[in-house]
DNA sequence: GTCTATAAAATGATAGAC
DNA sequence: GTCTATCATTTTATAGAC
């Protein structure tokens, strides 16, 4: 054979995601995907049709990653607490993958619906509803609203973590205490 | 005078404005932006150093805009009631200027400062805090979050304004409340 | 499945004439 | 202050040999 396969669609994304990970998004192109997977460029057309679809599953893959963070964090508890511990661990992938956190949340695709899941599964539980739709609207957009403000230095200095756990407590207590309130 | 002035600061900056408005951020090239201008692309270096101080005048001018549109419809009230509008006007500019925003947000300079100014001032006099900064940071983050993810569809089919209603009267209510709480 | 070679198209920016 | 001309670079993607 005088030509071995030397790489395959897993190794692409894994090494995008690594690629992307230390010299971001701007970085990705085939040429330097393909440098560091030690094969030219026109080789990963063999695996993904182009630059899209290599995009695409490295969000999928963000969106997966940050589902089962969430999730086994929130396992271990219930109700406000799990949604709380969730809600942490969500900050934590977003501040140790920021590129790849970014990504997911550009693409306009569905892509992110596990996390919308998860989030909807998770709220409704901390506010007693059986499908919480606005709450959980609410909680995502905190919690991303949090990570690209402090991403993108809007909020100045790093805010503390009390601030987060502040406006975490404030949201769903107001969620929780609207509903009662609504309903009472 | 062989070669008169045919454009100016001002000019390059709404012409640009008007193109990211209708194409958005990818299509503002220095080409295309002077061909709009009926200038070649090399004149416009004469009023701007490069292609970022186009991006950042266009991003300060978005700030101002919106931190425009926000105390105009607060002043009409105040406490909780002139919050509420401001937020309304702040997702009302979003909705408009869906590109400048999105740019104006990508803009990691302190150029979004007067958007913070006004919303810490907002929140403060809404809760009832001397400078609620968590308040203020929880509020926005909320905000951005939610055309944020609008704007991604990640929310699926548009939200209700009633979402968004109810979204900022927990956050605000929570914000007040958590705040007697703990002063009690 | 990988390679070489190349197409085809943009882009930001500069030099120097007028 | 604007022009022509051009540089220098980068990018995605394809054709065809092996």
């Amino acid at each position: 054979m005088p030509f071995p396969p030397k790489t395959n669609s897993d190794a692409i994304v894994n090494t995008a995601a690594a690629l992307v990970q230390t010299d971001g998004l701007a970085a990705l192109s085939m040429r330097t995907l393909a440098l560091r997977l030690g094969v030219r460029a026109s080789s990963l057309y063999r695996h993904f049709p182009d630059r899209a679809a290599i995009e695409t599953a490295l969000a999928e893959r963000a969106a997966n990653q940050i589902a089962m963070a969430m999730e086994s964090a929130a396992a271990e508890t219930d109700g406000e607490r799990a949604l709380f511990n969730a809600a942490r661990k969500y900050l934590d992938y977003a501040a140790s993958n920021p590129a790849l956190y970014s990504l997911l949340m550009a693409t306009n695709d569905s892509v992110s619906r596990p996390v919308w899941e998860l989030l909807l599964r998770l709220v409704s539980q901390a506010t007693n509803s059986p499908l919480d739709e606005a709450g959980a609207t609410a909680f995502w957009s905190f919690l991303h609203g949090f990570v690209a403000l402090e991403q993108k230095g809007h909020l100045g200095p790093s805010p503390s973590k009390l601030t987060f756990v502040r406006g975490t407590q404030a949201l769903v207590r107001g969620l929780s205490g609207a509903k009662s309130a609504a309903t009472t």
